[in-house]
DNA sequence: CAGTGGTCTAGACCACTCC
DNA sequence: GAGTGGTCTAGACCACTGG
């Protein structure tokens, strides 16, 4: 059970045993895993070093403790995750919800670049979104989405007005397929005649570009997305220490 | 010397008390602190309990820890920091050093923007530096960069080519004034004149802008900088958990 | 070698949550 | 009230650094 290095300290091997555990899904996001008592007469260590070893994990992200009530596997909250990158408090400065209208979806097969994307061989049967998000219904965001169709399949018989404003909680109750980590990768360029139509923008026009791909527990990547937005609307804060 | 509040934990009063004299420059960035022990007795705790404390510090950034020589106030090192939104990698893949040549130098007077960013009064007087950051000999960047006469009086009497390519080491060494902390601001937007030719970029070629105020231990804004690089080079990656 | 941080233990008591 | 994590203590031993 326990990683039979000897030379690493008790709490790392415990702390790998747990994020191994995680990884393989035993205890789901949201659920809590065994208390601290349990786990470490389990490792055969003291309580402290089974409390450091889910410190390490809760620096992680992999865990949330609630004192009183227990310890947790992190569900992520990707809410509207894209938006900070974007201004769109109202005239009194509140944050504003933005909602999303889906435009298209289609079946499709994986290109060179998506297979690459999504860790799948060329061709593989893929789902394609296209998506619009709106702030107080003026056109902020286009996204371009493509997931496995193997894991997403429920996608296609669901009715478009089902699609509500927040994908992955519905990609977790349709699909049963749970977010846990996102990579962005951030560039400026000019809008595609289709993107530049959807947001309303002259063609051409200057837009932020952002790539995202997510990924599940164990690490598989669940989707890859495109967002466009205006370039003079984007606007990002980084604190550096 | 602690808080005296009695709800906070032992080791957040602690960490506070730290905090305050770290901010306070009780020990200058690079210098040691007390060992555990001596802490804990000073402070009339535990051992392990000032550890917490110092463990704080450390995940804040503003300690670090090396095993058997001791914990040290940290110093940031913010070497190329800036180019880690540009593509600058060479025909081989290795990473490239930037290097940098002083285009212009004048003392001035702070507008009421530039009294802002950097919390003086308006009309303060402050030092402009005008500064391209170049790879392999092409204009990658060009910085603007203000910062006020009171602590940066030096830097006028240097002779233009002992500006060297990083700035920050200078104004340690000849100004005493050490970098702790950044904050900084992107955009997306066209170049002005100056800039556009500073860069060889046509006019209003589209540019990303940062803008970056740099902070002292003591949370004082030292330096207010925006810097300017061609959009396309642009590119960024963000990690999310 | 002395001094530092790193690991580990064992147990006490507190604060919170939920039944 | 039972069970959970949060704080705190006291001390042991190890691993690394520097003179």
């Amino acid at each position: 059970m326990l990683a039979p290095d000897r030379r690493l300290p008790i709490y790392l091997r415990i702390q790998d045993a747990l994020a191994a555990e995680i990884a393989a899904g035993k205890w789901r996001p949201g659920e809590a895993i065994p208390a601290e008592e349990a786990l470490a007469k389990r490792f055969g260590a003291a309580v402290g070093t089974a409390r450091k070893a889910i410190e390490g994990l809760v620096a992680q992200g992999r865990l949330e403790r609630h004192q009183g009530r227990g310890t947790f596997v992190r569900r992520a909250d990707f809410g509207n995750m894209l938006f900070r990158f974007f201004r769109h408090t109202g005239a009194d400065g509140a944050p504003l919800r933005p909602t999303a209208k889906l435009l298209a979806r289609r079946k499709s097969k994986a290109d060179a670049a998506t297979a690459r994307r999504l860790a799948l061989p060329v061709g593989t049967a893929t789902i394609e979104l296209f998506r619009l998000r709106l702030i107080e219904g003026a056109p902020m965001l286009a996204e371009e989405i493509v997931v496995p169709h193997r894991r997403f399949a429920p996608l296609l018989a669901l009715a478009k007005d089902a699609f509500g404003d927040l994908l992955y909680p519905l990609y977790e109750t349709a699909c049963g397929q749970i977010v846990v980590q996102a990579r962005e990768h951030l560039r400026f360029g000019q809008a595609p005649p289709h993107i530049a139509k959807a947001l309303c923008l002259p063609p051409k026009a200057p837009v932020a570009i952002v790539e995202r791909t997510v990924f599940a527990v164990d690490g598989q990547p669940l989707e890859f997305r495109v967002s466009y937005g205006a370039a003079e609307r984007f606007s990002y804060t980084i604190d550096i220490k």
